[in-house]
DNA sequence: CACTTGACCTGTCCGC
DNA sequence: TGCGGACAGGTCAAGT
């Protein structure tokens, strides 16, 4: 659920408040939650400066002065919220706040700074990881040897696009935009979203859309992440961000959830189907070819 | 090789 | 009300 435009929304939350802080401690109720603790945390982590906070793909990197990195994966149910001091480890105004007291049932580890404040590491279904690693193994990482290219990156052209997905030519473009070795930080609401913007089903090949339909899909997959970054993202279920407080983005959402309820652009009725094992949305008139 | 399925987990919702 | 099962869907590994 966290997708590109959910990541990014907590890396620019958190990179306003955690760089400058100093790490006191560490706490962790869930061994997969954080692979790689305790062996190096007495070392690196503990009484490490933050140093930047960054995004590459669906993943957050936490950036260290003791030139270690925090990388963190949400999958499909983490939250990384942020409390300043005691006083605000409460419940945030229940209209927009999906969380209360601090930490709770589904909190896997917790960093506590000097000051006090503490960052939360939430994960309900417990698929998601943390790991401290040399900043300079960060990379290394094979999810990140393999990841593709930033779609909002200002040098990620069209053509870029269209030729990466080309190289999957016999498959769905759905799944396709799903691989994240093709780009990076794509996940079932933006595809969805996405391939409803360029009119293109979900289930049909590569090599059988045109050329400027694969364009339309480029511009419709950017303005559509664009969208919901301004929107904090979109809160199906568990999405928070740094606040606990919930994105709005499926509010503007076409078709993802919707269906049952009319296309914005032609009426028909949205249905839901089945495509690459995941959920989607389509309007069964506009999505043709 | 490319695709599909299962595993990792928990909470919610639906039908009986 | 209780209970089993389907479903949610990011990524990796294993299977077809």
């Amino acid at each position: 659920m966290p997708e590109l435009p959910e990541v990014e929304t907590v890396r620019i939350g958190l990179s306003s408040l955690l760089p400058g802080l100093q790490i006191k401690a560490v706490t962790h109720d869930w061994p997969k939650s954080f692979p790689n603790a305790p062996a190096e945390v007495a070392e690196f982590l503990i009484g490490a400066r933050v140093s930047g906070v960054r995004r590459r793909a669906k993943v957050l990197i936490i950036d260290l002065d003791t030139d270690y990195s925090l990388v963190i994966h949400l999958k499909m149910t983490g939250q990384l919220v942020f409390r300043s001091t005691i006083a605000h480890f409460g419940a945030g105004h229940p209209n927009d706040s999906l969380i209360g007291n601090l930490p709770d049932k589904s909190t896997r580890v917790i960093l506590t700074f000097f000051d006090g404040s503490k960052l939360f590491f939430n994960d309900q279904r417990k698929f998601g990881w943390m790991r401290l690693l040399p900043a300079a193994a960060v990379e290394q990482l094979d999810f990140f040897q393999k990841v593709g290219p930033e779609p909002l990156a200002s040098d990620f052209t069209a053509d870029d696009f269209i030729k990466r997905l080309r190289r999957r030519n016999k498959s769905g473009i759905k799944a396709v935009l799903l691989d994240q070795t093709v780009v990076a930080g794509i996940g079932n609401i933006y595809a969805d979203e996405s391939l409803w913007g360029a009119k293109i089903h979900p289930e049909v090949k590569v090599c059988d859309i045109p050329e400027a339909l694969l364009k339309a899909l480029y511009e419709a997959l950017r303005s559509v992440l664009q969208l919901s970054i301004e929107k904090g993202g979109s809160t199906d279920r568990n999405y928070v961000n740094h606040e606990g407080k919930r994105g709005s983005y499926l509010t503007f959402a076409r078709v993802f959830r919707r269906e049952g309820r009319p296309c914005p652009r032609c009426g028909t009725t949205i249905i839901k189907m089945r495509v690459a094992g995941r959920g989607t949305h389509i309007c069964p008139r506009c999505q043709r070819v």
